[in-house]
DNA sequence: CCGTCATGGAACACGTATGTTCCACTACGA
DNA sequence: TCGTAGTGGAACATACGTGTTCCATGACGG
């Protein structure tokens, strides 16, 4: 399969980027909006993805690609459970307005489906070595993770004198606080 | 001000209702949808609000309202200010599709101002009482708060198994757990 | 210099949500 | 029995998002 021109991949990619910009802020935005922030005609627009449904279909393959990677990046296999579980929340932050875009999308439809299964055996791999209260069902710790991280991104969002430290500093504290087992 | 007939009222308090709880799944719903999950014709769902602003102000007011109601409730001024914040989150678990609504609406808007001095305050409490690490900016702490009682009702809706009892406890748990200074 | 490639704009048809008007029906009290 | 209040349905005009077609422009390599 041929490279498509690099200007191409370039024009569809600034597409994609600014799809998930704006359907973060409204799921609902229109195609001629995204199209102005990715600075393309309404009609290129078109051009890449004919219908709606498959601009959506593209950003949800694009979100999927940057989960794997993050979860990658978080080498989930050093550490216990609940280090895991930390070093991928700081992976998953710098994703950005991805975070609401799938926070949106009500917990979970395609891209989570694939590494969910990886996520669950963390999480029991921290009840097991005592790092994660195992009175917390698994799934219970993956809905916690996900809003705590993104309030973590909306509190950014709203105080911008906030450093991306510091608050992935509060982020951090606050959820292994409410993983740790209550022995520890 | 006279108390315009018993049925008006009834036929009002039933589209806002119906609204709260369409809303709440997708926020960019018809005004038809809202019409017939109230059981009235689209007509007099206009004869109440005559513009879609009109009702999602209306909205606003009633979600206001049962914040303030839960607040009560709440006996914020009891105990420590952790205590008086755990016992907010149970009645505001409650309140149901109002807190997906409030979610959606971005972190708070409207409802949320008039409160949110007195959740601050109580917050503030609770820092100075020992009771919640004063690490934690008050600010911090409150989204935390929206974000997990947001987790508890989505994974509420999601098992049907969990009973209610069993999802506050786990939020509880916690959410405590999150908010307790290290050195307790 | 010419051809193609990628693009952007204009215009159109179509569907849906919205807001309005008009008329008919039902319940209820005088 | 009559008049009124509350309601619902049908129809209409309007606005907006969508998907398509057609044509013009600028860039780039032969």
């Amino acid at each position: 399969m041929a490279v498509t021109s690099g200007v191409k991949n370039r024009t569809r990619q600034a597409i994609i980027d600014a799809a998930i910009d704006l359907l973060a802020g409204n799921p609902a935005c229109s195609l001629g909006d995204i199209a102005a922030a990715a600075q393309v005609g309404r009609t290129t627009l078109h051009r890449y993805f004919a219908e709606r449904a498959d601009l959506l279909a593209a950003v949800s393959a694009e979100g999927g690609e940057r989960l794997v990677r993050a979860a990658t990046l978080a080498d989930l296999e050093r550490g216990t459970g609940a280090e895991a579980l930390l070093r991928l929340c700081r992976e998953y932050f710098d994703l950005g307005s991805l975070l609401s875009l799938m926070f949106a999308g009500q917990g979970g439809e395609c891209w989570e489906s694939q590494d969910e299964g990886g996520l669950l055996r963390v999480i029991e791999r921290g009840r097991a070595d005592g790092s994660i209260d195992p009175a917390l069902p698994p799934d219970w710790v993956l809905a916690l993770l996900w809003s705590q991280l993104y309030a973590a991104w909306e509190y950014r969002a709203q105080r911008q004198d906030a450093s991306r430290h510091h608050v992935l500093d509060l982020l951090t504290r606050t959820l292994s606080n409410a993983l740790r087992p209550p022995s520890s």
